[in-house]
RNA sequence: GCCCCCGUAGCUCAGGGGAUAGAGCGCUACCCUCCGGAGGUAGAAGCGCAGGUUCGAAUCCUGCCGGGGGCACCA
């Protein structure tokens, strides 16, 4: 399209910078769903509106840039018609070129769908990051969903992406998380700035267990931080690898504090003039990169304030070599972006490109549509355990990634739980179980599924939807990569492929009924079902949701 | 008070400036012996309000209304 455009300002006919790139998109509206309404003209396979976009610059109106660019797309031979409507280019693909994707799909098999658009980035992503004060909790498991799937995304576009969970095991929390374990421990209620729940009472029985004598040692409460930490470690660390999600790495922010990185990161933003003192703490001039104000760095007390973890960290992982650093947070932490991105700054580093930050909505669960509600100090916070043990992985891993993070989302654990169609994770993966069915089928009725077939024979009006389906599937995957929005993925398999397959089920039998004859539409459609598969199992893959063989 | 996110069908959510705004559930009416009928078709039903930019706005800008979150020498 862009070479149409390209050829017709070489040959004079447009003067217009030939532009950067040219949108051609799947036309909003399908053609045939216009009955009685007025102006039903078809639109073709794929649609574009460069004409509009090129009318002024070229000093032409619409129709006639359309007409210049319709005179050149004719002649290609993958296109059976272009027509021109309102200024609009309607583009109708000859029905072997459609075919093709069929065969394209299954000779890419597992790697249908990847792309090359972040290739040579070296991406760091950080998620979940949960307090090792207690069991994670349905924010972090919105982030556990989410990230993992994006970081799926960013390797299916290339980029070699490092999974990384920031721990924080420094500080006053957890200190106050020992004082609670110790407290449970000694039959003490649990201090008022403590954390409460029958969890702290089964870490600390486990610690006990491991170090008997934890109460006779000189600092007993340095024994349940110790011990307490890395136990509530392991378990979010195992819950998370229950839900799909293992992080490549996994950094302890006291690493930071006890190596000197933090008293680095301080030194070199001192020589570079980002510090001062006031009141006898250390500032970092973050308002000088649009933060609200400057934020203290070390205080009065001569103890490092939390950002300068996040100094120390930030610099490590840009001395690690990653040139991307990406951060997910929940929306209660939406007020630090502008002190991260201020401290990016200040390094001497892009804000944006260096370091994102992707901020996400809150999850509520429903229950008999009533939100659970979590407190804290009561213990009753809703955790991935809860989650999963409500709906399983699948359902709540779908679930939590299928929508916009910057929406607020309800999950109905009734409706996520239920083995209907009203769950649309079963929507999906029945439709991925119903392919492969017909293969196996297929199979034992001695039917080989090829690897290739006569593909100019799929011209019924659902195979040319499904086949157009799956032709999307490489772009909505880098799309999703570079908007950082996993869910456009689960949306289009839903939306899109699964539909389209059901229609395709519906309307073309495959199979010979009883004695009938094998019919020679059979082995193409069959490929045509190979190729649904590989795109239903690939976006399920891409999301952390399994595509079962059967349900 | 300031900052961030959201407001689209009865409900849960899609919708990167383009043509008639899409799904699922729910509702109405039909259809279906290729797989474990968890399916398909058709219909009713919607962009919070008011301005602005544009040939064109659900989408971009401003203001208001409504909901959520955040504004520490806490972590």
């Amino acid at each position: 399209m862009r070479a149409a455009v390209a050829a017709a300002v070489h040959a004079g006919e447009l003067s217009v910078a030939v532009p950067e790139s040219v949108v051609v998109e799947r036309p909003k509206a399908p053609p045939h769903k216009d009955k009685s309404k007025p102006a039903p003209q078809a639109r073709g396979d794929y649609a574009t509106s460069i004409a509009l976009r090129l009318a002024k610059p070229a000093g032409k109106s619409p129709v006639e840039v359309a007409e210049i660019l319709a005179a050149r797309l004719r002649s290609l031979p993958d296109l059976s018609e272009v027509e021109v409507a309102n200024g609009f280019l309607n583009l109708f693909l000859a029905e072997a070129a459609l075919g093709r994707v069929a065969l394209d799909v299954v000779a890419a098999g597992r790697s249908y769908g990847t792309n090359d658009a972040a290739a040579g980035q070296t991406v760091n992503l950080e998620f979940v990051s949960a307090n090792p004060t207690g069991p994670i909790h349905i924010g972090g498991v919105r982030w556990a969903a989410v990230g993992d799937a994006l970081a799926r995304l960013l390797e299916a576009s290339g980029a070699k992406v490092t999974r990384e969970y920031y721990f924080n095991d420094h500080g006053a929390q957890i200190d106050r998380f020992a004082r609670s374990l110790l407290a449970a421990a000694t039959g003490q209620p649990a201090p008022e700035d403590g954390y409460g729940g029958a969890y702290i009472g089964e870490i600390a029985q486990a610690v006990l267990a491991e170090v008997p004598d934890a109460l006779e040692q000189d600092d007993p409460q340095e024994v349940f931080r110790r011990v307490g930490v890395q136990r509530m470690f392991q378990e979010i660390r195992a819950s998370l690898h229950d839900f799909g999600v293992d992080f490549d790495v996994y950094f302890h922010e006291n690493t930071l504090h006890e190596s000197g990185a933090v008293q680095r990161a301080v030194d070199r933003l001192k020589a570079a003039g980002q510090m001062y003192d006031k009141d006898g703490a250390l500032w970092l001039r973050t308002t000088e990169f649009g933060d609200d104000k400057d934020r203290v760095v070390i205080k009065s007390d001569g103890e490092p304030a939390y950002i300068s973890g996040d100094l120390a960290y930030y610099l490590d992982k840009r001395e690690r070599g990653f040139d991307r650093c990406i951060i997910m947070l929940g929306a209660d932490h939406s007020g630090y972006v502008g002190r991260l991105m201020a401290m990016c700054a200040a390094f001497g580093d892009t804000p944006h490109v260096n370091l994102e930050v992707l901020i996400g909505q809150l999850v509520n669960l429903l229950r008999d549509g009533e939100p659970l509600r979590m407190s804290k100090r009561a213990g009753t916070v809703v955790t991935l355990e809860d989650l999963v043990d409500a709906v399983g992985v699948d359902a709540g891993r779908y679930a939590l990634v299928r929508s916009s993070t910057d929406s607020q989302i309800d999950i109905d654990l009734d409706l996520w739980s239920r083995r209907t169609s009203d769950n649309p994770v079963f929507y999906v993966q029945y439709a991925a179980t119903r392919a492969a069915s017909v293969l196996r089928h297929a199979k034992d009725l001695g039917i080989d599924v090829p690897d290739t077939a006569d593909v100019s024979l799929l011209t019924h009006p659902r195979e040319s939807e499904l086949l157009l389906a799956l032709a999307e599937f490489p772009r909505v995957v880098a799309t999703a990569a570079e908007l950082r929005e996993p869910h456009r993925v689960a949306r289009y398999l839903e939306e899109k492929v699964a539909k389209a397959a059901q229609r395709f089920w519906d309307d073309c039998h495959v199979l010979p009924k009883g004695d009938e004859p094998v019919s020679e539409l059979a082995v193409p459609r069959l490929l045509l079902w190979r190729a649904t598969r590989t795109v239903l199992e690939n976006g399920l893959v891409l999301l952390g949701v399994s595509a079962p063989e059967r349900m």
